[in-house]
DNA sequence: ACATAATACTACTAGTTAGTAATAATGTCA
DNA sequence: TGACATTATTACTAACTAGTAGTATTATGT
């Protein structure tokens, strides 16, 4: 058993690395604590958010959810076939282009999302209790200023 | 198509629920962002976090492992299987505890990470570029105490 | 008509989860 | 104390979901 030092790379590097850690725990966290809320629903958080797009947005492409939901087509393929599988979606074929058709979410699909929302949204309030709101917004836009970034 | 439009739940609810998001999109722009860097060493990020904490913490259980990734025992198995299988780690029984063993880096899965490490932290350093440093530790010490009180 | 782009699918591999098996540690009582 | 039962720990298996690379189909531009 050998333990290799963590050897530096240089401040700004280090502290970039440090703060990635961080993100990568914050997000981890919240993520598996409202898996396990939406899966007392039966849906995956990925289905969810698909779910939750079509019903916040109105119809929408595959395309389309591809770049809200921050996916690739290939999966997103597979979590609308389950989604249409179990009732929550409905397929509405497109009139001029083959290639495309629109996801609509069908009023099954919209019953769960007004159940469990709600609740989702506490338990988000709920994650940030320990932030104030000045602490919150500072969050919210180094967040914001990140990810514009690139 | 049929635009539900975004009620509010409150004011603190609100600003968790965008902050949330702002946490999102940021994890997840550099996480695909590395993930097609760390794929060009044939390693998947799972692979390579499970690989990275063997060569900077030495020798570990499924277990410890496990609790160093935020996996859960199940995961860990098949990824620890896939690295087993690829000639990146050994299995070392434990003398005592037939349940256990260690899992130990071989040499090819030292060398890629010494291959790769250097320029992935030159990676997440070009990330946070755009942050000062007292605006990268403000981002830090939040994350901190958000991931922290829970 | 032909080349290029856009769209989403399929097939394959990896990851995730719930449930379980194996082993070890602890408790109970003669 | 020793035998047995109970509980806890550890990690695996099986079944399902997600992710990726490659491809087929349709549309658009020249």
């Amino acid at each position: 058993m050998k333990i290799n030092t963590l050897k530096s790379y240089g401040f700004r590097t280090d502290k970039a690395m440090t703060t990635w850690i961080q993100l990568f725990r914050s997000f981890n966290k919240i993520r598996a604590k409202e898996s396990i809320y939406i899966q007392s629903f039966d849906l995956t958080m990925n289905q969810f958010q698909v779910l939750e797009v079509l019903y916040h947005r109105g119809d929408l492409s595959v395309g389309a959810i591809t770049k809200l939901t921050m996916g690739t087509p290939g999966n997103v393929t597979v979590v609308v076939r389950n989604l249409k599988r179990d009732g929550f979606i409905s397929v509405i074929p497109h009139s001029k282009d083959k290639r495309t058709s629109m996801l609509s979410i069908t009023p099954k699909g919209k019953d769960v999302i007004e159940k469990l929302f709600p609740e989702h949204a506490k338990n988000l309030e709920s994650y940030f209790e320990v932030l104030s709101d000045d602490e919150m917004d500072t969050l919210f836009n180094l967040l914001r200023k990140l990810q514009k970034s690139h």
